[in-house]
DNA sequence: AATGAAAATACATAATG
DNA sequence: CATTATGTATTTTCATT
């Protein structure tokens, strides 16, 4: 449960991760003490989560963005949980979504360029025997909205 | 062109963007002022974009996530660009991709449950004269990696 | 829960090596 | 780029309300 205070800590923090603590006090109209004592309350009850920049990924040397749908099969725990820690532990992954659907999961990965997406699919999918069928589809744009409003008055969940 | 101190930098502030100057240069292994106009640099270059709260979204009242495959007619620029726009203002829009591939977007949205993202689908995408084909993916699991690391020795990019 | 004041830290800048 | 020095500002704790 957030009062109206919590949602709007909560918003200048998506918004800016490294304001100080002062700054924020004052946006949200409180001392810096009391703005400290909110911050870490969140924190403990796992309404934040964590801070991290946002990262330019051409900068990084991987300008190509694409989503891999796959499917695997069978569809078991013990198939599907290893391919998650596999897919986690990739590199290029920067997202992974487990999905209802034909597709079963969404990878969403940071590359090279097509060189690179060509021989992370052969090896570092089609080559596993669980992979049973996938389907890529290029990012042209990708736009993140860092800051999520609550739904409902303060979000009262 | 990044060096090996600011890859460091920047795993750093990825893991954790509220790390203080001084722990962030004791880190890496530089005196806090030069570590600070590293920071700067970086930020200068667009190398780091900005600085993000990562919250519960089950906490915002929003504990169901879902991909929307959404294909728009016609596909020119025209249509697409409003269309863009028109969906980065919705509030249970989290993310927005503009693909390659059989389907033109695909949105990630946050809502409250089912009956949520039925209005959503309804009113908010059906019934817009552009989009021609929705197909919806469930979400039941969703892991980011925060920290992407560079490619190549430093992402000599 | 929120506050103000005190004590401890950290920041920002400049000068020097 | 590191170190040092300096003044300023912030963070954090805590007694009080």
């Amino acid at each position: 449960m957030l009062d109206s205070v919590d949602a709007a800590i909560v918003r200048e923090l998506q918004n800016d991760a490294r304001i100080s603590n002062k700054d924020l006090a004052s946006k949200v109209n409180l001392a810096p003490s009391t703005c400290l004592e909110r911050v870490r309350s969140l924190k403990a009850r796992g309404v934040l989560r964590g801070f991290h920049a946002d990262v330019d990924l051409g900068s990084l040397g991987r300008p190509l963005l694409a989503f891999i749908a796959v499917r695997i099969r069978p569809h078991t725990r013990e198939v599907v949980d290893p391919f998650i820690a596999y897919t986690l532990k990739l590199p290029e992954t920067v997202a992974l979504s487990h999905v209802a659907g034909p597709d079963d999961f969404l990878v969403q990965v940071a590359v090279r360029d097509a060189a690179h997406l060509q021989r992370l699919l052969l090896d570092g999918f089609t080559s596993r025997r669980e992979v049973a069928h996938l389907q890529t589809h290029l990012i042209f744009s990708h736009v993140h909205k860092w800051a999520t409003e609550p739904y409902g008055p303060y979000g009262l969940e």
